[in-house]
RNA sequence: GCGGACGUGGCGAAAUCGGUAGACGCAACGGACUUAAAAUCCGUUGGCCCAAAAGGUCGUGCGGGUUCAAGUCCCGCCGUCCGCACCA
């Protein structure tokens, strides 16, 4: 029999490049990941986040969709009608560079992008269901998002406001935060401006409350990214007072007769030294007008950079506005007003009582300006008269100190005091904060979806009728002239008013792109339906069980998905209740590499250098020159450091199985992965490895369908044990998204069965049958391709994408005979080979009669002897 | 500054409940096969003591503690990484 296997040299290798591409054409022929919404299994949503086209995948996209694949097709196996679909996040501003670099239109561009990236993603052979992908540059797909855009605009969930943006004056756009680097924008270099701009915000901050609680039903969601949203949404109790204004300066008029705060420090009133007002608060505004100092000191405040490190290192500045604060519950003292720099407009009334005592800001601001710093919180240890703040605010546990009435009471007690106080005299009400702002959606570009509203002179804002829709982005424009090119349009923007027929003008901001990718979920459970949504397919598919994505996406794209699914329940678009839609999140970890850089300082790719390892370390010298490279550090793959690996390189020379197999071992998923030379030639060893077992395994296994023969020796037995209990372990693994300790198991499991294959005897055959088919099914999801191949040599016509994942025989799990070591005070000194039914009494006397043990124990009785059985015995001497 | 995570061999890591620390992979070293190489297969590989084995001993960032037993729990440090950042 063994005489068929040829002998290693002259056995051909798996040719992966070859099989990969068959299978890939039979999974596609057959329609093997296509999906239906009418199915009797349990469904099961498992969704990677979709890539933005920018022409090529990288080795991130690989492992994101290789995680989510294992993930499906297990599920798949496991008898889970699947939805597995991929779509492309397809609009924004790249596509726009392109087109002032390149002279190519946007959609020219990313349709290109999308075809080649499609073909890439196609050789990973992931189990997608192609039939529904859907690009958000689809006129298809953005007509509907226009849809919803409208139905949540005439539910007051979309509105129109005045908000503060950062303004490139030479691109004439509008910038993100994140485009605007030391205060200049990211492309033109120009000075950012802040400006006052309508704009189009969605009404995120109804849901706060909601967004907020909820997060603790989102079990299977990272704690940390839980943490991330709730410290994002920033809600904190607090109290609104009023202090009576008084002085020389005051403007005339009920209105500036009262300062209205917010504080979550109530109980600190009694040590309040002055008072603070933003300088864009309106009272700041109106002094302004008769102080040129004050104006001044805005436009001072105005040029404070805007990067987060500047303004932690700003000094705290003040300008004295004459007026004084008289406290409701004090009325004997009167405290000075100033304009500060740090207080922010946007967050309370964009004014503060300062309490030096109690917080470092006003500390800071206190010292400098010479007010007076009273501690009013003493901690427990301490006495209130000798307590000394030592040069810092106290934030810190204590009592109540210096203020009258509330002295000796707990923080807590003496905030509930202070706001009963208030309330009852109409000065003070409770308030609850949020930091979370409403989420403003313009932007000034072309390539986003058009916001559907037309404004009329006479009739203000209107939405676009329905049969109007879809408003289309026009396709003859150019990118010659900064600012937004829909703006600049000849003819795009003028229209008819729908209300009353006169002339009027298109709204020409675009949605942001974070709109796009706050649905895409629930447009894949019916991505040709006439209406944004089907309410029956979203009831069966959503929530997605199994989402997987970059921790980049933690907050922004989470947080709106989140609300998005609220509003568009409020909407009718989905099922009533249905307000999470992520069930399961896992946020993957990077791929990272080497970096290499060059004696005169340039980076070099990976494929450019060569690395020699010997005793003294390892060694590199650029392949071109021989010069000796420096090896740098070991960071995320990025186009900067040149540290790429090309997927496209790597498939073509290993195969799409061989990178997967690479990118799930070793590391855990949420964990970063170092890709290395070494790794993916291990990797591949694997691949031919299993390859070659499979090949002699299936001439000495009994044929398919073989019966269970009567009897099976000890060694049989053994392999089917260990068989079973990798198949659990595997199962676990996957299902707890713990791929790397999967691999391991199956790694060893493979050397089980390579030593199982010289073994003769029909026991022995059938119980390698058994081994061999449960390894294919094993690597299943990880190396579908050469499962399939496996599943072909061992015999079967069926396509292995199509078997269930097989049943584990819980017998098989525990052992008769087990192994446990024993102890002598706490230290390993030897092991008991013992049945696993053993009673305590019988393990105890075994253990103690153990050579090591005796040994150990030096003649001393045992004090005690704790037996945990199945465990461990541990002899106390 | 605030919040969080993490720290285990040369490297990536495992240890699901407080119960044999280092599974599995990479790298390295030795051997078999070969004219040779590649490929493949077998073996060794935490430190120290011992010629070797047997055995001993130390060992999961550092210092304490709880426990028969600690990588795991508690207290206090140190370091690295990430997020937020004048949010009153």
């Amino acid at each position: 029999m063994a005489s068929e296997t040829p002998p290693d040299a002259a056995r051909e290798r798996y040719n992966a490049a070859a099989r990969e591409k068959h299978w890939q054409g039979v999974w596609e022929a057959r329609e093997t990941f296509k999906t239906s919404n009418v199915d009797r299994r349990p469904k099961c949503y498992v969704l990677e986040m979709f890539p933005y086209p920018s022409g090529r995948i990288h080795m991130g996209h690989v492992r994101n969709y290789a995680l989510g694949d294992v993930f499906a097709r297990y599920k798949r196996a496991k008898g889970f009608n699947v939805l597995h679909p991929m779509g492309w996040d397809a609009f924004g501003m790249p596509a726009e560079n392109a087109a002032m670099e390149k002279k190519t239109h946007p959609a020219k561009w990313t349709y290109e992008n999308i075809a080649a990236m499609k073909k890439q993603l196609k050789s990973m052979g992931l189990s997608l269901d192609w039939s529904r992908e859907i690009a958000t540059c689809d006129v298809a797909y953005y007509h509907q998002q226009q849809k919803l855009f409208l139905a949540m605009y005439k539910k007051g969930l979309a509105y129109r406001g005045v908000g503060r943006v950062n303004w490139d004056p030479v691109d004439q756009t509008v910038l993100a935060n994140e485009q605007v680097i030391d205060g200049r924008g990211w492309r033109s270099n120009a000075l950012v401006e802040q400006r006052e701009m309508p704009s189009w915000y969605f009404r995120i901050t109804k849901y706060s409350d909601e967004l907020l609680d909820e997060l603790a039903t989102l079990e299977r969601w990272p704690e940390k990214v839980r943490l991330m949203q709730a410290n994002w949404i920033g809600r904190s109790e607090g109290l609104l007072m009023h202090y009576a204004l008084s002085g020389k300066a005051l403007p005339k008029g009920k209105k500036w007769a009262e300062l209205e705060v917010f504080t979550t420090r109530a109980d600190t009133i009694f040590g309040g030294s002055f008072c603070a007002l933003s300088p864009g608060h309106p009272l700041t505004v109106e002094l302004a007008r008769k102080s040129k100092g004050l104006q001044t000191f805005i436009e001072e405040c105005a040029k404070t950079g805007t990067s987060a490190e500047e303004m932690a290192k700003a000094e705290k500045l003040g300008f004295d506005t004459g007026l004084e604060a008289t406290h409701p519950l004090i009325p004997n003292r009167k405290i000075p007003v100033f304009v500060a720099n740090f207080v922010l407009m946007g967050y309370g009334t964009g004014a503060i009582f300062g309490c030096p005592g109690h917080d470092q800001r006003d500390y800071d601001f206190a010292a400098k300006y010479h007010l007076p710093i009273t501690p009013v919180v003493v901690p427990e240890d301490q006495d209130a008269r000798t307590f000394h703040l030592a040069g810092k605010a106290y934030d810190g546990p204590g009592r109540i100190a210096n203020s009258g009435l509330l002295d000796g009471m707990t923080i807590e007690t003496a905030k509930a005091e202070v706001a009963r106080q208030l309330e009852d005299i109409g000065k003070g009400k409770r308030r609850t904060m949020y930091r979370l702002r409403d989420w403003g959606l313009s932007r000034q570009r072309y390539w986003g979806c058009p916001i559907p509203i037309i404004h009329c002179d006479a009739c203000g804002p209107q939405a676009v009728p329905d049969e109007q829709l879809p408003v289309k982005l026009p396709d003859d424009v150019t990118f010659d002239v900064p600012g937004n090119p829909l703006l600049q349009h000849p003819t795009w923007k003028h229209c008819a008013c729908p209300a009353c027929g006169k002339a009027a003008t298109r709204e020409t901001d675009t949605m942001d792109t974070f709109v796009d990718s706050s649905w895409y979920f629930v447009r894949f459970t019916a991505p040709d339906a006439e209406t944004p949504t089907d309410l029956k397919a979203a009831k069966y598919w959503l929530p997605v069980d199994q989402y997987i994505g970059g921790i980049e996406h933690a907050i922004l794209h989470l947080l709106y998905s989140r609300f998005f699914a609220r509003a568009m329940g409020a909407t009718k678009h989905l099922p009533p209740g249905m307000k999470e839609p992520f069930g399961g999140m896992f946020t993957q970890g990077m791929v990272t590499h080497e970096t290499y850089k060059s004696s005169n300082g340039n980076w070099l790719l990976p494929a450019e250098i060569k690395i020699e390892e010997g005793h003294n370390g390892r060694l590199a010298t650029e392949i071109a020159t021989g010069a000796p490279v420096e090896i740098g550090d070991i960071v995320k793959m990025s186009k900067s450091k040149k540290n790429l690996v090309d997927p496209d390189d790597i498939i073509a020379s290993f195969g799409a199985d061989c990178a997967r197999w690479f990118v799930l071992s070793d590391s855990p998923p949420d964990l970063d992965r170092i890709w290395t030379e070494g790794g993916i030639a291990g990797a591949n060893r694997f691949v031919q490895r299993i390859w070659r077992l499979i090949e002699d395994a299936a001439v000495v296994a009994s044929p398919t369908g073989t019966k269970p023969p009567a009897h099976l020796s000890d060694d049989a037995i053994e392999l089917r044990r260990a068989a079973h209990k990798a198949l659990a372990g595997v199962a676990l693994a996957i299902e707890t998204l713990r791929f790397n300790v999967g691999i391991a198991q199956i790694y060893e499991f493979a050397k089980a069965v390579q030593a199982a294959i010289p073994r003769q005897g029909a026991d022995h055959a059938w119980a390698l049958r058994e081994a061999t088919e449960f390894l294919v099914h094993m690597i299943g999801p990880m190396m579908p391709h050469l499962a399939e191949e496996c599943w072909a040599r061992l015999g079967y016509n069926t396509l292995h994408a199509d078997q269930p994942w097989p049943q584990v025989d819980e017998a098989l799990l525990v052992d008769d005979t087990i192994t446990i070591a024993v102890q002598v005070n706490g230290k390993r000194r030897d092991e008991l080979r013992i049945a696993r039914t053993a009673a305590n009494a019988e393990v105890e006397a075994a253990a103690l009669g153990l050579e090591g043990v005796v040994r150990a124990m030096e003649g001393k009785p045992a004090r005690k002897v704790i037996v945990v059985p199945q465990r461990i015995v541990n002899v106390v001497v």
